[in-house]
DNA sequence: CTCGTAATGAAAAAGATTCTCATCACCATT
DNA sequence: AATGGTGATGAGAATCTTTTTCATTACGAG
């Protein structure tokens, strides 16, 4: 049920959130920005304005439905927080994108805030690298 | 030697670039957005543009004297590369920014990287939180 | 010292995101 | 089912960060 979701964040269940929503959790790409999740719309002759696609993003953020990611490249992913949380491998080459959680990396960063008396709220870890694919390794 | 790690970067040794690579080694910050750098410099009545100090700090990038780190906020943070390298713990109020670097996680990076037949080139770990500073929780 | 070329500054441009404001649509209440 | 209050939307302007353009300047090889 999306829209209790949306209704649960004290927001109202609007057309654009629906849709918003809707895209995001039959997207085949787990992260897009604002720019591509206004462009799918748009191409799915949907009727969007780009500035409510990033409000909505901003309050479904918020709201705890979806994770902001600053990747490389000065621009901000979204992706729908089914579930746990996970970090990201990168490709720098091709930009693939795949998760992974781990355990001991988890542990640790409770630990080393801890140490540094830090109250420990959120984290983010990037690898980059080239991804199996042959034509992302450089010659 | 600072001009020569700028001449081994083939690069000019400019008044620009060597008063950028001085304020970076004396800021009492050790991560400065482009804008401080220029800010900086401004107060300090030296001459000049924000543009040549963007185009400095990516090529202090690409010689490997200076990290791009993107935090939360839409910006780039910069910071001199003093030997090795480490993560950052941020607090979410103050804005402070502590350092550490620590062999398990670094180890466990390698090993998940290797099992994603990705070849690891950089990454990047970020953990937000709330510092010792009673100011900076909530409540 | 001179000259070619790389580097610079200023301003314009580009890209990402937010804000403004008049109009519109949810939805609780009739 | 109609309606009104309030929050939400769309379009475009505005803001912020970063890059590009281009005429001018200055490093440094010879």
């Amino acid at each position: 049920m999306d829209n209790q979701d949306i209704r649960k964040a004290g927001l109202k269940v609007t057309l654009p959130r629906v849709k918003i929503l809707e895209l995001l959790e039959n997207s085949t790409q787990r992260h897009v920005s604002a720019e591509n999740v206004y462009k799918m719309l748009i191409d799915r002759d949907e009727e969007i304005g780009l500035a409510t696609v990033y409000r909505v993003l901003t309050q479904f953020e918020a709201a705890g439905l979806v994770t902001r990611q600053n990747f490389e490249g000065g621009y901000a992913v979204f992706e729908l927080d089914r579930g746990g949380h996970h970090d990201h491998l990168v490709c720098v080459v091709c930009g693939k994108v795949e998760e992974f959680v781990d355990a001991t990396i988890e542990k640790r960063q409770r630990e080393i805030a801890k140490e540094h008396g830090f109250e420990i709220v959120d984290h983010s870890l990037i690898i980059y690298g080239h991804c199996g694919n042959p034509k992302c390794h450089v010659g």
